[in-house]
DNA sequence: ATCTATTTATAACG
DNA sequence: TCGTTATAAATAGAT
């Protein structure tokens, strides 16, 4: 909206996409509160952040209302088993995911044929280190490679609108010429279905 | 917003504001899509007119999800702030653990020689690099107390045998004087007891 | 966080 | 409800 255009699609520059989101989000409860107060609506906004913090308005301070009314209306009426089980299970859920990563970074460490970091020696940490930077290396490879086939994308995207671009230059050449010819030589009648062309604009 | 500011407040003219209510509904919903898209997030929102009637939007077209999810973080609402800070910690700590997953298991099959790098978006690529990154620092700290250490323990080995030399110096220039005085005047006989102090040398 | 050049949203009107 | 237009507001990018 400023400062130029932004596509419609999601912002891959993580930082970027945290500022975007701030501001945004901002502006969008700031809308909510204006729309209730100038049209006397009530509202409710959740905003669940990608990392999965939430954020909230409700007009009237009462959410729980807004969103009963609106169950009411859609009748969606579904009993809600208790906090504390709920609680219990994401509990289980972080240790689960927890016990899972610490398997990975062995299974990670064992990739590279060492055993536990505190008890390698100088010449098996060198060797890790060296390792590691050939893996960051490469990763910094393919992150190019990755932008690059975006880069080619975007300028294909270009050509191809470029070529469209032309053909109803030609089109608008030739139509100009039919209205020309028409209301100069024949008849002075609108032609009766320009809209037919306009499904070359996309 | 144009041609006259407008009054945060009720629109009393109700041909104004039905006209504004339609309008600026239109708006919200279009931002809440908008920051859902570019900022990969989920979001809610329920309006309701003065007429009782509900417009609505979920990305996802989930609502009830939205609305489960929003519960499970502020059901209760007793004011029991720190069991909500405490679901909310948690919930973000399950995301973060998950995505970590994620990435480690990229990294895993990479290792392992498939091809799974490659299908890595850039901020994947971004975070396990930065991810490496950290873990080569470790691993040159790590290096760096090996090393340390190692120097310590050399220190002292020199600082103790250097303080044996003191002593064997002493040591000796001492016996020197005895025997040159007991050859010179006394008895040229061997001091009986030197192993005792060779304990110094090490 | 703060600052602007731009893009968007929209109030008034037809 | 729709379209238009002048203007207020939001905000992308930079600092």
């Amino acid at each position: 909206m400023a400062r130029g255009k932004v596509q419609m699609r999601r912002i891959e520059n993580p930082v970027h996409r945290q500022v975007t989101f701030c501001k945004r989000r901002m502006g969008l409860l700031k809308k909510a509160k204006e729309l209730s107060v100038l049209c006397d609506a009530e509202i409710g906004v959740i905003v669940v952040s990608p990392h999965g913090k939430i954020y909230d308005l409700a007009t009237n301070g009462n959410m729980q209302g807004l969103i009963d009314r609106y169950r009411r209306t859609y009748s969606g009426m579904q009993g809600e088993s208790s906090e504390q089980n709920k609680t219990q299970a994401i509990r289980q859920e972080v240790s689960a995911l927890t016990h899972e990563i610490d398997l990975l970074q062995k299974g990670l460490r064992y990739m590279h044929g060492e055993n536990d970091i505190n008890h390698m020696n100088l010449d098996e940490l060198q060797t890790l280190e060296s390792n590691l930077e050939t893996w960051v290396h490469n990763i910094r490879s393919q992150k190019m490679q990755v932008i690059s086939r975006e880069i080619e994308m975007l300028r294909n995207k270009e050509g191809i609108l470029q070529a469209a671009n032309d053909i109803l230059q030609e089109r608008i050449i030739e139509q100009n010429a039919i209205l020309n010819f028409r209301s100069t030589v024949v008849m002075p009648q609108a032609p009766s279905q320009p809209s037919m062309e306009s499904n070359y604009y996309f």
